[in-house]
DNA sequence: ATACGTGCAAAGTATTTGCAAACGG
DNA sequence: CCGTTTGCAAATACTTTGCACGTAT
């Protein structure tokens, strides 16, 4: 599927009359292609190698922008580099669960949890705009048998 | 209450072969006084204002040192800074309420939330050492009316 | 035409590392 | 004494900013 968090995010830019160049845009569609986070350099490489080159520091003013819209989410598993990822108008998401040996990073969702942390938000006294959980561990191939 | 954290601290460092030299006591006790998190930079300023002056670099390799033995937790609030906070051995812990606005960051507990997270970790095909939670938003000071 | 977007290079932070001197056992 | 710990300064890693130029509208 191509995304159309891409397309959401395009039309929500337009409408808030930001101008359409080539960084931004490419920034975006490469996003909208993940389904787990990526860093700014991730990124930088990935348009790097399919030909569209850009500016690390587009890659950081887009990822910025896009965080304050609400459009991203930046993420961090605790490695001294920030992740980020799109962030679904719909609400689904999932969380991240991290290995502390080899550095892998992956995805998790569970109802459940959700269920919890929504209970807790309405308690806070704070009007929570979201909320991020980083499992830590080790992953099957680098446990210790 | 002088914490048993600090006792238990630089006693399991002592066990597994460490000395202690002032600098590393100073911030443990430091840290063993603390209810929530601290940067690396409040420990500095922390120990300089009551005139036990360290090195930064001292306080980051302590906070490496006790991270490894699993004696302090960094926590990622999204700020760029990472935080540090005591470990306790009895597994009680809490999260983290971070204003958006002000950058004010809080403590809170929920036994349904943990309840909530060690169901989920049992899932994961990871062994799963810790997890932190962290609820993003405005506080009562910083909401929008 | 004019303001916004972009790339580059320089500046800023946070954190880590190399090394020689101080220190504990 | 000898190996660890410490402080300083230099190095590194990530991110942000200043500025001149390009580009969309």
């Amino acid at each position: 599927m191509t995304s159309s968090w891409t397309d959401d995010t395009l039309a929500t830019l337009d409408r808030a009359g930001y101008r359409s160049g080539g960084a931004r845009r490419a920034v975006i569609e490469l996003l909208g292609r993940q389904d787990c986070c990526l860093t700014a350099q991730e990124i930088f490489d990935g348009l790097r190698a399919e030909g569209r080159a850009v500016g690390i520091a587009s890659v950081y003013r887009v990822l910025e922008l896009l965080g304050e819209k609400g459009l991203v989410q930046r993420i961090d598993v605790g490695a001294g580099t920030a992740r980020f990822e799109p962030l679904h108008r719909s609400g689904e998401h999932h969380h991240h669960l991290v290995c502390e040996e080899c550095g892998k990073v992956e995805a998790f969702a569970d109802e459940g949890l959700e269920r919890a942390l929504r209970k807790v938000e309405g308690r806070t006294g704070y009007s929570v705009a979201g909320h991020d959980v980083v499992l830590r561990g080790a992953c099957a191939d680098c446990m210790p048998s």
